[in-house]
DNA sequence: GCGGGATAATCGCTTGTGCAACAATAAATA
DNA sequence: TATTTATTGTTGCACAAGCGATTATCCCGC
C-alpha cells in the first residue's frame, strides 16, 4: 500500500470516528431534551440558533441550513414549533415569498430554561466519550478547535 | 463571564461544528451511494463494517453500536440487505438467541465496486467543507487522529 | 433440576424525513 | 410591458426510525 492508500483509510477512518461520535452525542442529548421539555436535538438547535440572531428572526432556508435539513423537514419542524407556540411566521414584506420566523416570549423561556440541561448533557457525553480510546482524541481536539473565542 | 462559562460556550460551539460538518459529509454520501448503489450511508456502513471483521460475521447488537441505530432499526436494516442477497444471517450454535449476521459474496461484490465512489465522494466533501471557514479547522484535525495508523 | 431475572431479537404503531410535484413571487430578457 | 426563468416555501407520498410490548433463550441462586 502506497501513501495514496494511506491517505483514504485515515479519512475512513477519520470519519467513522466522526460518525460514531456525533451519533453518541446525539443520542445523550435526544433522550435529555425530550425529558426535560419534550424537545429533539433539531428543535432545540432552531431554538438555539434563532436566539443567537439580532432581533431572533431568520428565513426557513437558513434554518434548513443550520439545520442539515430538507427544506420540507423544515416547513414542518416550523409548523410544529409554531403550534407550540415557540415561535411565530412573519411574512416578510420586502421579499413576499420569503417567511421570517422569530422566538416567541414563550420559546426564548423554555430555551433558557433547557439551556443549562442541553449543556450539561454534553459535557456529560463528551466525557463519557473520552472514555472509549476510539473517540478520545476526537473529543481533545473539539475544544481546541474555538479555543480563542 | 468566568471561565467556566467560556469552557460551556466552547463545548457548544464544537459541538454544533461537529454536527455541522457530519450533515454535510452524510448528506453528500447518500446522495453519492444511492445514485452508484442504491445503498443508503448506513446500509454501507453495515457491509463494511461486516467487510472489516474476521470472518465477516457480527451480531446484531455489534452491528447496532456500529451504526448508532436502535434495534429494532437494525432489525430492519437487515432484513433489507437480506432480500437484496447482499448478506445472511446465520443462527448462532452456541446461543441460540443470537444471529451472525455475514456478507455473501455479493454483498462483498458489491461493497468493493462500490467503496471508491465512497471514498472520492467523502475526499470531495472534505474538500468542500474546508472551504467553510467555520469547518476547516475541524477538517484538518480529523486526519490527524489516525494518522500513526 | 427449577423458578426469577437478564439478554437477544422481532413486530406493531406512530412520527419524522426526503423526494418530487406544486404554487406564489421575484428577477431577467426580449 | 410581456414572457420566460429562478427562487422560496408548502404538500402528497413512500419509507425508515424509535418506543414499547412480545417471544425465545440464557444464567444465577436455591
Amino acid at each position: 500500500m502506497g501513501i495514496k492508500d494511506d491517505a483514504v483509510e485515515v479519512r475512513a477512518q477519520g470519519w467513522r470516528t466522526l460518525a460514531a461520535l456525533h451519533g453518541l452525542i446525539e443520542a445523550e442529548l435526544e433522550r435529555s431534551l425530550q425529558a426535560e421539555a419534550q424537545l429533539s436535538v433539531v428543535e432545540y438547535t432552531v431554538l438555539d440558533a434563532l436566539s443567537r440572531q439580532d432581533g431572533w428572526h431568520m428565513r426557513m432556508q437558513q434554518l434548513a441550513r443550520a439545520t442539515a435539513l430538507s427544506a420540507s423537514a423544515t416547513t414542518r419542524l416550523v409548523n410544529r414549533l409554531e403550534d407550540r407556540g415557540l415561535l411565530t411566521r412573519i411574512l416578510c414584506a420586502d421579499d413576499r415569498r420569503g417567511i421570517y420566523t422569530e422566538l416567541t416570549p414563550a420559546g426564548l423561556k423554555l430555551l433558557e430554561h433547557t439551556r443549562p440541561v442541553h449543556d450539561a448533557t454534553l459535557e456529560r457525553a463528551l466525557a463519557e466519550a473520552h472514555e472509549v480510546p476510539e473517540l478520545a482524541p476526537l473529543v481533545d481536539a473539539l475544544p481546541r478547535l474555538h479555543a480563542g473565542v
